[in-house]
DNA sequence: AAGGAAGCTGACAGCGCTGTCAGCTTCCTT
DNA sequence: AAGGAAGCTGACAGCGCTGTCAGCTTCCTT
């Protein structure tokens, strides 16, 4: 049995072909009797309209593209977890695309994959979301698209973010409660302006607790373990050593905790520590990590439900979603040893 | 500008379309000097071939599906990663399906991609590649597809595997060469059919050592973090413990190593750990655990090349790839303390 | 130099849908 | 009961490519 086109199902069921598009997709104005009698020719044949004519006919691909740096990060599969739930119930497809934010190319390489007919919007994913050329090539080529947490030109698109500066801020103020005075801080990447953002938050809790920052405190890290280690080494060598550190994300955080091991200082006795992100290695790790859980799946769930609305023509009402962190307290902060 | 269709490469050129398509998919019979006319044309213009028109007409998706259960495991972003590798050279997309292994209708659900022409072919990732009824219905449909480390049904279409059952064997031999008599063993999940048998690998150590193997010191996980915690409950609270524990994989040896740190055991004096995939945790853990390391990435991108070689009509003459693992030796284990 | 093979090129149909628009039917309003 | 609006349906063109096949050109062999 050859597979069955539309025009086999409209034979069956007595109607024209134009009547079976519009019961396969859902579209009003057919009457209820027709609809049963097309549905049934539908399922005698099993009928499964081809994508390709549609997308050809239709001028769209009913796919979605996720654009995303560093494939290793944590939260790059619950990303794809998030935006995949919104994409089948909206009978979408997802397209990954892992690149690199620092590719020259990367606004022709992504226009290409829009231009082809591949994907009908994208879904940008720090650091990718905020590199400004690509950004701006998206708007005035008018591809639909939605970030997620951006940091800059934030009105280009829809966008979805958590208060995760706030998050950065009620962690240091744990800490602060908790009696440490010398709080460490681990930056994040640069390039990942939302993580490195989470500096302003452990800013202005000191600044609320009229504690000087102190320079010698704050350590440049990259968002991996090992720069996260390194960074450790660096404070805990300090002639006067933090009795806390707060790393920009979990990774440098168990960075932190391995080298605190290796100097057989006591977690949390000797040595509090904070991370961000509550990736599967804070659960795992000892002693678990306190950290801020982001809901990075109903991020990117709620990012695909703003493209599709996009793409389908509605005004985002809501142009941003801001969603709010959950501060996770665990086994590696405790109160300052005197 | 409206986009360049490919009339317009061909009005341009002076040629007709058909010799355009010849150039834009690099087939044999264009002359030299004709191929750099269109060329030219087609920068002029920058033609993007249109990816449902081709898809419609050649009646093939240019797209792989890549079907997984269980996206928080570690491996699901190593196989992205090495099948779209291959992809991108061959000019084919990747389409993630995360799929329960469980789902009743998974082979209809799975039959339906194909059938929509939303995919020309699939990778299967375990658990799913041994799911029988799936396997069963795309042979029986021609659905061409590959497999990662199926243990059933092998010659139902090309695999790729890796040598896991003699790397336990191999991890089994150093732990008894570090003078480990008791060792424990955490199998897997008895649907990962290639996690549960690395259980062989250990046995046919044993075996071979003349150790009668205890059924006290196998306990069942379930390639999580908290059964090997539980697991490792079980094996530690027996009246005559384990001096080494090997876990089936490395979330559950991460669930043994924590436990042993609340029961103060240190590590690797008082017992040994090994897991199996060198999963980051594996790494930022402390002890750093000793674990065996498969090629994931590259077992997905041959996954991949057999597969599109399989689509291009090419009998794929080796059917069967075989991986080899390496064991990392790294903290976790020691000699046996006497 | 002749003849066949190989290289190269284009005409044309068709892949299987959706968008547009016309027109008929049914319903509602007064 | 009449007339207009809303509901419903189908004819037809066309989306932009590739496959097939015919036929012309160039090259090679003897």
């Amino acid at each position: 049995m050859a597979k069955a086109t539309i025009d086999d199902v409209a034979a069956l069921a007595g109607v024209s072909m134009k009547t079976v598009s519009r019961v396969v997709n859902n579209e009003p104005n057919v009457r209820a009797s027709t609809r049963e009698k097309v549905q049934a020719a539908i399922n005698e044949l099993d009928y499964r309209p081809s994508q390709s004519a549609r997308s050809l006919a239709a001028n769209r691909s009913y796919v979605l593209g996720l654009l995303y740096d560093n494939p290793s990060a944590n939260y790059v599969i619950d990303v794809q977890e998030g935006a995949l739930q919104t994409c089948r119930r909206a009978g979408y497809d997802l397209l990954i695309h892992p690149c690199r934010h620092t590719e020259p190319e990367l606004a022709d390489e992504v226009l290409a994959l829009v231009r082809q007919g591949r994907v009908d919007g994208l879904i940008l994913t720090p650091p990718v979301s905020d590199m400004t050329e690509l950004v701006d090539g998206l708007v005035s080529a008018g591809v639909p698209f939605v970030r997620l947490s951006p940091t800059e030109n934030k009105s280009a698109c829809p966008y979805v973010q958590t208060n995760d500066q706030e998050a950065a801020y009620d962690m240091t103020c744990r800490l602060l409660e908790l009696g440490h005075k010398r709080i460490g801080f681990i930056a994040g990447h640069p390039d990942h302006k939302a993580v490195a953002e989470r500096y302003q938050g452990y800013l202005a809790a000191l600044k609320e607790s009229r504690i000087k920052p102190s320079p010698e405190l704050v350590a440049q890290g990259y968002n991996s373990f090992d720069s996260g280690r390194e960074c450790a080494k660096v404070l805990l060598d300090l002639p006067e050593p933090p009795s806390a550190i707060f790393a920009s994300n979990d990774d440098m955080a168990a960075g932190v905790i391995k080298e605190a091991h290796h100097r057989r200082l006591s977690i949390p006795g000797a040595l509090s520590v904070a991370g961000f992100d509550d990736t599967p290695v804070a659960h795992q790790i000892y002693p678990s990590l306190t950290t801020v859980s982001q809901p990075i799946e109903e991020m990117a769930s709620k990012a695909a439900e703003l493209l599709i609305k996009q793409l389908k023509g509605k005004a985002v009402q809501m142009p941003a979603a801001i969603m709010s962190c959950r501060i996770l307290v665990r086994e590696s902060t405790g109160e300052v040893y005197s």
